[in-house]
DNA sequence: AATGTAGCCAACCGCCAGCTG
DNA sequence: CCAGCTGGCGGTTGGCTACAT
C-alpha cells in the first residue's frame, strides 16, 4: 500500500502559526468539530495540511493545555513513567492532564535526560532529579518495578525477573504483577498463581517460571487497548486498595 | 557592539495501524 | 481480501533567543 501524501505542499503555508490562523482554526472547531483533519483546512479558509492544523489544536489550542514550567512532581512522574514504558509519550502524556506528549519529548530531551545522566554519573544515589534527597520509602515502593529489572526489548516481549536476594521484602507473585500492571497501563496482567497460573486474560500470552522467577509477555497486543480502561480495572480491582497509596504518588 | 554558540521548542516528516469501500 | 485514506505517533529539524566571548 501506497503512503498518502502528507499534504500538498503546493501552496500550503508552513512555519510558525499567526493569531489570525489560530483564531480560525478555533472558530471552526468550535462550530463544526474536526471529524476530518484533512478536510478542514479547506473549509475553514486555512492554507494549511491538516496535519498541521492537527497538530496546532492539540499541542496549543485545545482547551485545558496547560504551559509552563513543569513541576518538579510532573518531571518526577514523567521519569518514572519512561522508566517504564520508554518513549511512548502520547501515554505518559495521558496521565499528565494539560500536557501533551510533544511538550513532554520536548522537555524529556532537552532537561530531563541530561539531568539523569548527570545524577548517574555522580554516583546513583537517593537524590531526586533535583539533587535532592526527597526519595522516601513510599517513592521506593512506587518504583518498585526497578527492582524487577524491568526490560522492554525490541519484539514486543516484556521480561521481568525477581531478585532471590530479599524475599521476605518482597511482594507476592500476584502483587507483582499487579504493580507491573499498574505501572505500564497498557500492560495489566492478571497472574493467579492460586489456580495453576492459568492467564486471566485472553491476551495473555505470557510465561511465568515459578522455578526461575522470571515473567515474560508478549505486550505488543496490550499496548494498544485503551490506557483508561486499563486504569479503571487496575483502581477497581481489590489489589488497588492494597497499593493505592503507591499510586498517588504517581499521579 | 558584534559575532559565535548553545539551548529551547514549535513545527514538520515519515512510518504505522486501523478503518472503509 | 485488498488498496487507499486518515489519524496518530515518535523522531528530527530549524528558527529564535539568551548567553558567552
Amino acid at each position: 500500500m501506497g503512503r498518502a501524501p502528507c499534504c500538498e505542499k503546493m501552496g500550503m503555508k508552513r512555519g510558525p502559526w499567526t493569531p489570525a490562523e489560530d483564531q480560525i482554526l478555533i472558530n471552526h472547531i468550535h462550530l463544526y468539530g474536526h471529524s476530518n483533519w484533512r478536510a478542514l483546512p479547506k473549509l475553514a479558509g486555512l492554507l494549511r495540511c491538516g496535519k498541521s492544523c492537527r497538530l496546532r489544536w492539540i499541542n496549543y489550542l485545545r482547551p485545558g493545555i496547560k504551559r509552563g514550567n513543569f513541576t518538579p512532581k510532573e518531571e518526577q512522574t514523567i521519569i518514572n513513567l519512561h522508566e517504564v514504558l520508554g518513549n511512548r509519550w502520547s501515554v505518559i502524556a495521558a496521565k499528565l492532564p494539560g500536557r501533551t506528549d510533544n511538550e513532554i519529548k520536548n522537555v524529556w530531551h532537552t532537561h530531563l535526560k541530561k539531568r539523569l545522566n548527570k545524577n548517574q554519573n555522580n554516583g546513583g544515589d537517593n537524590k531526586d532529579i533535583n539533587g535532592n534527597n526527597e526519595i522516601t520509602n513510599k517513592d521506593k515502593e512506587s518504583v518498585l518495578v526497578d527492582t524487577t529489572s524491568l526490560q522492554q526489548v525490541s519484539n514486543g516481549i516484556t521480561t521481568f525477573e525477581m531478585s532471590n536476594n530479599n524475599k521476605d521484602d518482597m511482594m507476592s507473585y500476584e502483587n507483582k504483577s499487579a504493580l507491573v500492571g499498574a505501572s505500564c497501563w497498557s500492560d495489566v496482567v492478571y497472574v493467579d498463581n492460586s489456580s495453576n497460573n492459568e492467564k486471566k486474560i485472553d491476551d495473555w500470552e505470557g510465561l511465568l517460571d515459578m522455578n526461575s522467577n522470571k515473567f515474560s509477555y508478549n505486550n505488543s497486543k496490550l499496548y494498544g487497548d485503551d490506557m483508561e480502561f486499563w486504569f479503571q480495572l487496575f483502581n477497581s480491582s481489590r489489589r488497588i486498595e492494597e497499593l493505592s497509596d503507591i499510586t498517588e504518588f504517581w499521579f
